[in-house]
DNA sequence: GCCGTTTTCGGCCCGACTGTTTTCAGTCG
């Protein structure tokens, strides 16, 4: 059992235990345990009950509850659990607005036990009649469903990736010499994807047999020579292509689409005379193959530069390549700062030390440590007085490992747009980000104004996660996204690339949008453990969709090319 | 359930907002 997975379990019992109502800190001890086991360095089925133990966190019996999991693969108290409440309404906390307690009412009064009971429920108008409820929830659960339902079947795309990889290396170590590639919406990079398209060239096609066999593998939807379809587990759909190594950059090409660039592309070669399929590109009157084996090989042939799947979105690509106008993307390494991470000051998991030496691990020149103002009460939020004694404490570790160290903070934007800490406390520490935690029904007219104010104020440097989305969750609040591009194109305000998972906030058509009306963009990671830098490649790629080069991203400069640049420094 | 140089009990981050109340419960961050 790897850590991901002991995690889950005892998030589940944090889950089931706080439906059941059971007492808050045992709640949040799991959490903090399951937080803890999924952000751990080492795998903790190699750990002994004493190793358990030493880290903090874990008590004795979180250990032996973290052993007999690993050991027997099950959890008895979990096991007890689930009989109290099926499973089933775990799916429940997922919506927008329904927490623990509304769980339990609708699976105690209505025997709620799956979304689909609780949709009927509220559409028959059973919700509203329970003591505490009335038809404001019931018409909130009811939106709540229908956002569901706009994404069901969606997952985010980092996590399509891990388990794409994971299915990839498995068929590696089962087929040497094939080349294995991810293709699809994965591999354009966009922010949620479907299902898992992986093609197999040059395979033998007994590699079917192994692809179906595999662990995660729940049920398999379909069997052939050349394509087997599986459904793994959380519903995730995985498709396995087999195709000759002669038609390999044919097939990569026709399987990593997007549908509007393929049509594009097969119109460009009917034009010239060709016919583009799967399997080749062929001249239409003899059938002859002109290319195939390579991607690059195909674009040339119609004379075009080969594209980056993050741009064949029928976006202009095509005019581009054939322009030879094709932006030079800015990759990983071109980063060379974060300028958005948290340390155990307020809701990070690592200490600012910890946190400077992942920052060094992850081939970073500086890192600015931000952690929330005193607004975010829950995270722990910094007055003036903790955010300037932090300060200094970050400062004092300014160069450790040879990374430059900014003392930054994420200041809250407060409803009226004032910053939620005063303005000499902003002057004086190196970097602001701003951003926006409450209020988000605000109307668009309020919420625009308030984003107005925050940019004025003189020592907002970034606007973090702009929009305020989740995705498959919640949609971004009411603004003028222009309106606050302008201003902040004007003040100097660089606009944030947020790389979590479920924020990629600006995404990538917003952040092509901000680009061409000259707002300076950065790629942060909004870390909050050591081990979150690597969302600096989800992060990279919503850029890469974006057309973004390094030029336009403020932290590929060097720190002292860097500095200069921050709005406060700006005169 | 964890933790401890205020140590084996009694603490443990909390404020804003919403909808349901008629003084509060639930959710979110």
């Amino acid at each position: 059992m790897d850590n991901p997975a002991v995690a889950q379990v005892l998030r589940e019992v944090a889950d089931l235990l706080e439906i059941k109502g059971d007492n808050p800190f045992k709640i949040r001890a799991y959490r903090n345990a399951a937080d803890i086991v999924a952000n751990h360095p080492h795998e903790v089925a190699g750990l002994d009950v004493l190793a358990l133990r030493e880290i903090p966190g874990i008590g004795k019996d979180l250990a032996a509850r973290i052993r007999e999991l690993v050991d027997t693969g099950e959890l008895g108290y979990h096991r007890e659990l689930v009989a109290e409440f099926p499973p089933s309404v775990l799916d429940l906390l997922g919506l927008q607005g329904i927490g623990p307690k509304t769980v339990a009412t609708l699976y105690r009064d209505l025997g709620v036990r799956t979304v689909d009971d609780l949709e009927r429920a509220a559409s028959e108008g059973r919700v509203r009649q329970i003591r505490g409820m009335g038809a404001k929830k019931e018409a909130l659960i009811l939106k709540a469903l229908e956002e569901r339902k706009r994404h069901a079947g969606r997952h985010l795309m980092p996590d399509m990736k891990d388990l794409a990889a994971t299915l990839v290396d498995f068929l590696a170590q089962n087929a040497a010499g094939t080349h294995l590639q991810s293709v699809g919406s994965l591999r354009r990079g966009t922010e949620t994807c479907g299902d898992i398209d992986i093609l197999a060239c040059g395979a033998e096609p007994s590699l079917m047999d192994v692809f179906v066999s595999h662990p995660l593998v729940e049920r398999v939807l379909g069997r052939g020579e050349t394509k087997s379809s599986v459904r793994l587990k959380d519903g995730v759909q995985a498709d396995l292509r087999l195709v000759p190594s002669s038609s390999r950059g044919a097939a990569m090409q026709y399987f990593t689409g997007s549908k509007a660039h393929n049509i594009a592309l097969r119109d460009r070669a009917v034009g010239q005379g060709l016919k583009l399929n799967e399997y080749g590109l062929f001249r239409t009157a003899d059938d002859t193959l002109v290319a195939g084996d390579t991607e690059e090989g195909i674009y040339r042939a119609l004379g075009l530069a080969w594209i980056p799947p993050e741009l064949r979105e029928g976006h202009g690509e095509i005019e581009a390549a054939a322009g030879g106008l094709l932006p030079a993307l800015v990759a990983r390494q071109d980063l060379r700062g974060d300028l958005h991470t948290h340390s155990t000051e307020t809701d990070g998991k690592d200490d600012v030390r910890a946190m400077i030496e992942a920052a060094q691990a992850a081939g970073l020149e500086y890192v600015a440590i931000t952690d929330h103002s005193r607004a975010l009460a829950m995270a722990n939020g910094l007055d003036e007085t903790r955010a300037l004694a932090h300060a200094s404490r970050i400062r004092s570790l300014d160069g450790h490992q040879g990374v430059r160290v900014l003392a930054g903070i994420e200041c809250d934007i407060l409803a009226d747009g004032t910053l939620d800490l005063a303005d000499d406390c902003l002057a004086s520490l190196d970097l602001v980000v701003a951003s926006v935690h409450s209020s988000f029904a605000q109307d668009k007219r309020q919420m625009t104004d308030r984003l107005l104010r925050a940019i004025d104020n003189p020592w907002v440097d970034i606007l973090g996660h702009p929009t305020g989305r989740l995705l498959l969750k919640r949609s971004p609040y009411a603004f003028d996204l222009e309106a606050v591009l302008d201003a902040a194109a004007r003040r100097g305000v660089a606009i944030e690339i947020n790389c979590q998972a479920n924020r990629l906030d600006l995404c990538d058509v917003q952040a092509r949008f901000a680009r061409d009306r000259g707002v300076r963009l950065v790629v942060s990671s909004d870390a909050h453990s050591r081990r979150a830098f690597r969302r600096l490649d989800w992060g990279v790629t919503v850029a890469r969709r974006a057309w973004l080069q390094p030029v336009d991203i403020l932290n590929t400069r060097t720190f002292d090319a860097f500095v200069p640049l921050l709005r406060r420094h700006q005169r």
